[in-house]
DNA sequence: CCAATAGTGTCTATCAGACAGTATGTC
DNA sequence: GACATACTGTCTGATAGACACTATTGG
């Protein structure tokens, strides 16, 4: 620890000037009757909001989005990925505090243990902060992944036909699609399994798996 | 300012913890010879590195990054652009720092009076931290940028020949392109102007300008 | 055989990439 | 007129979207 690197050209010390507080804040996405919808929670103050938290100094943004999530809607989740940081200096009335926006999709069936409202991201309430804005570029950043790849946040339990993967990608995208467009978008990114569906009306599907990483 | 708002639900204050340092680092790129390359400055342990700063309370992660370029490389900044937050546990030894990566990219008149060496992005020597990943990701940010508008950061000052943009292209981009194609993929972006350029051998090339907001 | 759903052949429009032509200036 | 460079007509191959056809099951 050479303490030299912790002053600056003018001799101060890091310690000597006042800093912002690092947050977090997440935007937990899931399906739920076919439409894409984000977990919010009501404040004292009766405004909604995204569930956020401080970053303390041992944990990881990682670590601090999956508590937020934990102690505030009693939710667990999967993989919090960072969208990006909301800096204003006015942002926060109650002092300077720079959040590190995220976005998470996980199935409804971690959800059975939150509280919390699941609102669908078409209609929102009015939030608090930036929150608004953090949920439009949550939601932006989903669609885009699930226009390229077969449900990468894994919404379904494999094996899945293509219908019902079909199904899910139209919750996220909010739009109707054409199976036959979607069928060949999606098959280089599927694994044919040897089985089909039984027991329904007409010609049973096929069940896909998600591609193993093995294969670029 | 509600105070009660500082607490979490074990009725600690904000203050009671200690709290990450925030930083920001930035890679500033620049077009010198026909190459794309970043601007490094070697600390005082002889490791090259970004130049970065710790963020005040006062300050945005914009005013920050802007900074940084002046009083760690001598540069007046343009439009710093966030990349992404890094903040594994051990990044810095000097103890926990949470950055935010930028990326600049600035015509090589603004670097006359800039301290430090500006590499070729494609040679690059061993760099402190995670810098280097996040010069690979300025780099990838700012080629996206300009396989989609004409010279979106403004390297070149107006008007300009589709020769002069595609030299700039193509030492961005790292790579030779195909002048008809470029051509085309460009001109829905440019502003056609009604001089042409003079002196020069062959037929007279017309001269452009970027298309006026006004144009989606 | 009929109903119902799965899966596919193929047409069209669009676009990137490339070649080779035409246009228009200097000398 | 020769030459050099700017600009463009057009061919090709890849791809998304759409239509309508064929395939395969249960009843």
């Amino acid at each position: 620890l050479s303490s030299v690197e912790w002053r600056d050209s003018a001799g101060h010390a890091l310690a000597d000037y006042r800093r912002p507080s690092l947050a977090v804040d997440v935007a937990l996405l899931t399906v739920v009757d076919g439409r894409l919808r984000v977990l919010l929670h009501e404040k004292h103050d009766g405004q909604w909001s995204l569930p956020g938290r401080f970053v303390r100094i041992d944990e990881t943004l990682r670590d601090a989005a999956l508590l937020a999530l934990r102690e505030k809607v009693g939710v667990t989740g999967q993989e919090p990925e960072q969208l990006r940081v909301f800096d204003a200096l006015d942002r926060d009335s109650r002092g300077r505090v720079v959040t590190v926006a995220h976005v998470d999709l996980v199935p409804e069936k971690l959800l059975e243990t939150a509280t919390g409202e699941l609102r669908p991201v078409a209609e929102l309430p009015q939030l608090a902060f930036h929150h608004r804005e953090i949920v439009e570029k949550a939601v932006e950043r989903v669609r885009a992944e699930y226009r390229e790849r077969p449900d990468p946040r894994r919404l379904l339990s494999e094996p899945f036909t293509l219908f019902e993967l079909q199904r899910v990608h139209e919750a996220v995208l909010g739009e109707r699609l054409q199976k036959d467009t979607f069928r060949r978008r999606m098959l280089p990114g599927l694994q044919e399994t040897d089985t089909v569906q039984r027991g329904t009306v007409g010609k049973p599907a096929r069940l896909f798996q998600r591609h193993p990483p093995t294969n670029g």
